[in-house]
DNA sequence: CAGAATCCAATAAGATACTG
DNA sequence: CAGTATCTTATTGGATTCTG
């Protein structure tokens, strides 16, 4: 999977043509189809709003370093919005901007199928595995 | 870890449990999000039935290995099914198994809102960058 | 045609330690 | 608390070469 943007070189426009031969522009496709991102921005969704240490706790596995990455990738691209509260220690809040709870309708198609064909895919990929030891 | 696992010992059972506490198997969330899965299915849920260089040619950019590969996995999850036709030379034809199309809703929520979204997401990471850069 | 095998460069991911 | 910095390992992706 591509780039979580390495961030650096700010390149301001892309290279490609989002409305070229009505390609579904992989770009925005890498970004959801990350790692965490649709982990996070499920959370996001169903708990309305999340701190820190509690997304690491509800996302069970990340490590501060992809939470962060995920994070400022989510906000850069106008999902999520950070809050901070200059309390001491800080409190920071994350949410689903509007554009983020646009994805929410499709992101649940998504989740919603995996949980229901789980079993379908681990059956098949036994039968596939099974197959593939007979055959050598 | 034994760095013995050079990817073709056939993993037949997941160390995973999909049901645990309601999460969306990552599992299969990373299948699809991975950087080719999303527009195969796409092309064979368009096209209904590709060859294996006509694929390459829709998809433009993908190596042959990286086609091979998301072929297969496609395939093992049950969601693509391979056809080979023993002529000289041998054609073979992909397309998607009933599962894989009962993923083309999901799948296709998801794209529409890509390409409806492109400019708006484009939008925020240039605002982002532009504050980025100002900030420091 | 439709891959398989191999090698190598680029990225991503994770662990750990440190800070305002 | 909410990160940042740094280092190391693991995984990806692509180019190339070869084959039934």
């Amino acid at each position: 999977m591509a780039s979580v943007h390495t961030v650096t070189e700010a390149t301001s426009a892309p290279s490609w043509d989002p409305y070229e031969r009505g390609c579904p522009s992989r770009d925005l496709l890498d970004r959801i189809g990350d790692k965490w991102s649709i982990l996070v921005l499920g959370e996001l969704g169903r708990h309305g709003t999340s701190r820190f240490t509690q997304l690491r706790k509800q996302l069970a596995g990340v490590s501060e370093k992809m939470l962060t990455q995920t994070l400022r990738a989510l906000e850069r691209d106008g999902l999520v919005v950070r809050t901070v509260y200059p309390e001491v220690p800080v409190r920071v809040e994350y949410s689903l901007t509007p554009l983020g709870v646009t994805l929410r309708g499709p992101l649940k198609a998504l989740t919603d199928w995996s949980l229901e064909h789980t079993t379908d895919v681990l059956a098949a990929r036994e039968e596939y595995d099974a197959r593939a030891v007979r055959t050598g």
